[in-house]
DNA sequence: AGCCAGGGTCTGC
DNA sequence: GCAGACCATGGC
């Protein structure tokens, strides 16, 4: 486990020692789409049908509003604490490529994100970016999503979206993605497709499954199974994660690394996004 | 102004 | 099986 202690302050859960996270790192690396940085720093999103606003000082994470027994249940297997990623990080480390990468974002932590929204926001991530993609899920919260307390929009489930029109999903101007995502609400809301089952099942399997929806290819189908469904072997290659295969390993991407290819990916993105021009000859 | 973006589908060889 | 056009939209 990644930290030491959990306990109640007032109304806030802080986490004390908590060893290899960084919350800018963790959240603002193109893995999850909800979340704001705040002046102070610290981060606010909804997640889980929950709001959270969460920070970070020295070692010690602090989960606003938030009891304890909810920071364990909700907010701890979300943030990945219960891996190892001391053990994950000295394992990369071995490739001066993954070490140089790691290096960078050392932060940086894979979240659990439940299975309907990353399928749902990874269709949307399509030949699309980042800043875009915000602004598209921002809107289909705010259309679509139940209303909470402190006046956030959880992330619309399928039974929301049933019978949505086209013309709906192009009012948030989700382009040419709005028949994919509506043929993904239609599988799963007729029970065709159960997310649910995807944790364990077969990897083959699971990809087939969800490539059974329109518009979901291998690369979105990855990436619903790495972040929503915590099937950390998955390794989604978009236009960066290609290109720094290319640059940094010309050779293949070391299978040793395979059990734990979704978190390589995830660090590999993160520093070839901020170095685009790397080509792998670094003297370090 | 134009290229590009966490791709996938469809068509034509 | 594989290349190429096409897809909406807007960030930069």
């Amino acid at each position: 486990m990644d930290y030491e202690q959990a306990m109640g302050m007032g109304n806030d859960t802080v986490v004390r020692r908590v060893r290899h996270f960084d919350l800018e790192q963790t959240l603002d690396c193109g893995q999850c789409f909800r979340w704001r940085k705040n002046a102070d720093g610290s981060y606010s999103g909804v997640a889980l049908g929950r709001e959270l606003t969460v920070g970070q000082r020295g070692g010690d994470l602090i989960f606003h509003d938030t009891a304890p027994g909810d920071f364990r249940r909700l907010w701890r297997p979300y943030f990945d604490l219960d891996r190892d990623y001391g053990a994950v990080k000295r394992a990369l480390c071995s490739d001066s490529v993954m070490r140089r990468a790691v290096d960078f974002c050392p932060g940086m932590r894979v979240a659990r994100q439940e299975p309907w929204e990353a399928l749902c926001t990874f269709i949307i991530s399509q030949n699309n970016n980042i800043p875009r993609i915000k602004g598209i899920v921002q809107r289909l919260c705010e259309g679509f999503g139940r209303l909470l307390p402190g006046g956030g929009f959880a992330f619309p489930g399928p039974e929301r979206l049933a019978g949505l029109q086209p013309q709906d999903l192009a009012d948030i101007r989700s382009g040419f993605r709005a028949r994919y995502i509506l043929d993904a609400v239609r599988l799963v809301h007729a029970g065709e497709l159960e997310l649910d089952t995807l944790y364990t099942l077969e990897l083959a399997r699971a990809r087939e499954s969800l490539m059974r929806v329109k518009g979901v290819g291998p690369k979105v189908a990855e990436c619903a199974l790495l972040y929503g469904l915590g099937r950390a072997e998955c390794f989604p290659v978009d236009v960066w994660i290609a290109r720094a295969l290319e640059q940094l390993y010309p050779g293949g991407f070391p299978a040793a690394f395979a059990p734990v290819a979704g978190i390589a990916q995830q660090y590999l993105f993160h520093y070839i996004r901020h170095h685009p021009g790397d080509s792998g000859n670094s003297k370090e």
